[in-house]
RNA sequence: CGCGAAGUAGAGCAGCGGUAGCUCGUCGGGCUCAUAACCCGAAGGUCGGAGGUUCGAACCCUCCCUUCGCAACCA
């Protein structure tokens, strides 16, 4: 049984003769027709902000070799988007409307527009292939749309890694559900259902929860410019202190809409939220325990228990169905705001006992009298089931607090099963625990200014993080081997570029041709390279390693784009790659297996 | 241009027709077992702007402004 997904269709796209290429719309540069910017893209114009398409520039000019386009009929497959509309609207806007706003907003304006059907292959030098036309209508290799292939990515990850991967993705029972960002919306909500439902033997996503942006100080991410905080780096500074910043990147999680992380936030949430609500209640809680029950757990005695005592112990069982709740919609900001809650109506209900203060009660043996040991002892039992609560409230959010509170409570991981929550009599009466280790620190002023800093430093030089990473493992290479005495070379990284700056260079596969000494010369051949779509002369400086037989025939890459150069009278065009090792001997750059000449590489 | 989301105290959020609220932070006082919490009190907001509907609007309507995202051959 044969389904028909993709359709074929024919349309005239603009084509570059001179690079042999078909243009993306955002390849193609003219005159606005709206505002008169001359330098529109095919699909957008930057300076009005209309949106375009290539047919309506004037004077359209490819951005690849400054050539005027024309236009070729070409193929590409198309999914039918527009079959799947009436399900999707049923599916999103009737059967969804739980989805957040921003999810469901943009749903509904592409759904309201209507869909059109849209092609699932593009003109690329990289991606995954597709069978392509011959040309003249192909006219080069057609590569998968990157929605098309990402999401199928998904499954064949899970196939990749478990061979019941289809309890997974096709069991009625499975609820899949898509973390993404919001730039990722319609492709997660839109396009790759209705690849699943074209199929049929997938489980469509139950919810796409899409978080907002998060910034930096005030600033993008971007980890081209370093604008980054990055973990290797953190848990350098922060040894032990992965929870501080789970804690705060969940506090302060872009749900509604963006937000912004700073250095001085994750210190005021560390110190006071962390520190003093939370590793303040569960420290005091042990301290007093071994001062004043002897290291143990204490009976609880049912016949003094009062109103504030029931109280508090009914929150065990509330905060644990407002935690579930929250986590099932996907506010995790709010389900850990209930954790921190908790901890401090803890530290209330224990002001409130003060056993601190009732322990003064003496008899005349001046030990506590029994009724005051007796209310001690229910107030530190309960405190106590309550970290024990605490405990498994936090595993969710802060897995190594709750592993460190485990430890000092001497339980097992078992105890963390979430269905654990809410019980209270977690801890044995009688069981001695472990002295308190305090499970925040404060954060100082001068760490965060030291963060603060080091952001802004590595802004204004970006690749300082490579230098240093790449020297270490020198060092310790050379450790290894036993060549540390070897002189140090420099090791110089050129600074960073950005996608764009080494979207500039073209490098493509070519095979040499014929080669000739250059005369008068120690060092250079003139070579002839075939590039599939020209022949090119390339004056190289290969003389003192290969000979002229050698190297014929070969296939090297070529830096195709590179400036026109004369040496010795001789104009070469473009630059063959090769590697020098530390000895400055030259090996070639070249593909694995043979590949078409005038292949690009990236 | 269009579409989507967002704009409420220093920060982060809630409220979505009836006297502006919560957490943290700030300031003053009480208390002190604790990495100090807890209690009491205070300062701090023209709820992005302008119109309109209404007895009454942060909330409903209209227009506008700002930020982010969006049919990309970026993942």
């Amino acid at each position: 049984m044969k389904k028909v997904y993709l359709k074929k269709k024919k349309p005239n796209k603009y084509f570059d003769e001179k690079t042999n290429t078909f243009l993306a719309d955002r390849y193609i540069t003219g005159t606005c027709p709206i505002c008169g910017n001359t330098n529109a893209y095919g699909d957008q114009c930057e300076k009005c902000g209309s949106s375009l398409s290539p047919e309506q520039l004037i004077n359209p000019k490819s951005t690849l070799s400054d050539a005027v386009p024309i236009k070729k009929k070409t193929t590409h497959w198309y999914f039918p988007l527009q079959d799947y509309e009436s399900f999707l609207q049923k599916w999103i806007l009737e059967d969804h409307k739980e989805w957040k706003n921003n999810v469901y907003g943009q749903c509904k304006s592409w759904l309201d527009k209507g869909l059109q059907p849209r092609a699932m292959t593009r003109d690329s030098n990289w991606g995954v292939k597709v069978p392509s036309p011959p040309a003249p209508e192909g006219g080069g290799g057609k590569v998968l749309y990157v929605w098309f292939d990402a999401p199928i990515g998904y499954i064949s990850a899970t196939k990749e890694l478990l061979p019941n991967w289809e309890d997974y993705w096709c069991k009625d029972d499975t609820k899949l559900v898509h973390f993404i960002g919001k730039d990722n919306i319609v492709f997660h909500c839109i396009i790759f259902p209705a690849m699943l439902k074209a199929h049929g033997g997938f489980v469509l996503p139950d919810n796409v929860p899409a978080n907002e942006f998060l910034n930096i100080e005030g600033e993008k991410v971007s980890t081209s410019r370093n604008w980054a905080v990055w973990v290797d780096e953190y848990l350098k500074d922060f040894p032990d202190q992965q929870d501080i910043l789970r804690y705060v990147l969940c506090a302060n999680a872009p749900e509604t809409k963006d937000n912004d992380f700073t250095w001085k936030d994750f210190q005021d949430r560390n110190n006071s939220e962390l520190v003093s609500i939370f590793g303040n209640f569960v420290n005091r809680t042990f301290v007093l325990m071994h001062k004043l029950c002897n290291g143990k757990v204490p009976v609880l005695h049912n016949d003094i228990i009062d109103d504030a005592d029931k109280n508090m112990m009914q929150e065990f069982a509330s905060t644990k169905e407002k935690i579930e709740l929250l986590i099932e919609q996907y506010k995790f900001r709010e389900a850990l705001y209930e954790v921190i809650d908790l901890a401090r109506k803890g530290n209330k209900y224990m002001q409130d006992k003060q056993p601190w203060i009732v322990v003064k009660q003496v008899g005349e043996d001046g030990h506590p009298t029994p009724e005051a040991q007796k209310q001690i002892d229910n107030c530190i039992h309960i405190c106590l089931q309550l970290c024990a609560n605490l405990c498994i409230f936090i595993n969710p959010f802060l897995p190594f607090t709750a592993q460190k509170m485990c430890h000092m409570m001497k339980v097992r991981d078992k105890m963390l099963e979430w269905e654990n929550g809410g019980r209270l009599k977690l801890l044995s009466t009688g069981y001695s625990l472990r002295a308190p280790e305090l499970l925040f620190r404060k954060i100082e002023d001068a760490e965060i200014t030291f963060q603060v800093e080091k952001l802004k430093a590595g802004l204004v030089k970006p690749n300082t993080k490579t230098e240093t990473q790449l020297e270490t493992t020198k060092i310790a290479t050379s450790a290894i081997e036993g060549n540390v005495t070897e002189t140090k070379k420099e090791i110089v990284i050129k600074p960073e570029i950005n996608y764009d700056d080494f979207a500039k260079l073209d490098l493509k596969v070519g095979t040499i041709l014929s080669a000739k000494k250059v005369e008068k010369t120690d060092k250079l051949l003139e070579l002839e390279v075939d590039l599939g779509f020209e022949k090119r002369t390339i004056v190289s400086g290969l003389a003192l390693h290969f000979s002229c037989e050698a190297i014929v025939g070969k296939q090297v890459v070529v830096m195709a784009n590179l400036a026109p150069r004369k040496m010795r009278g001789i104009e070469s065009n473009g630059m063959i790659l090769m590697a020098e090792d530390t000895d400055g001997k030259l090996q070639f750059v070249n593909p694995d297996v043979v590949v078409a000449n005038g292949s690009g590489v990236n």
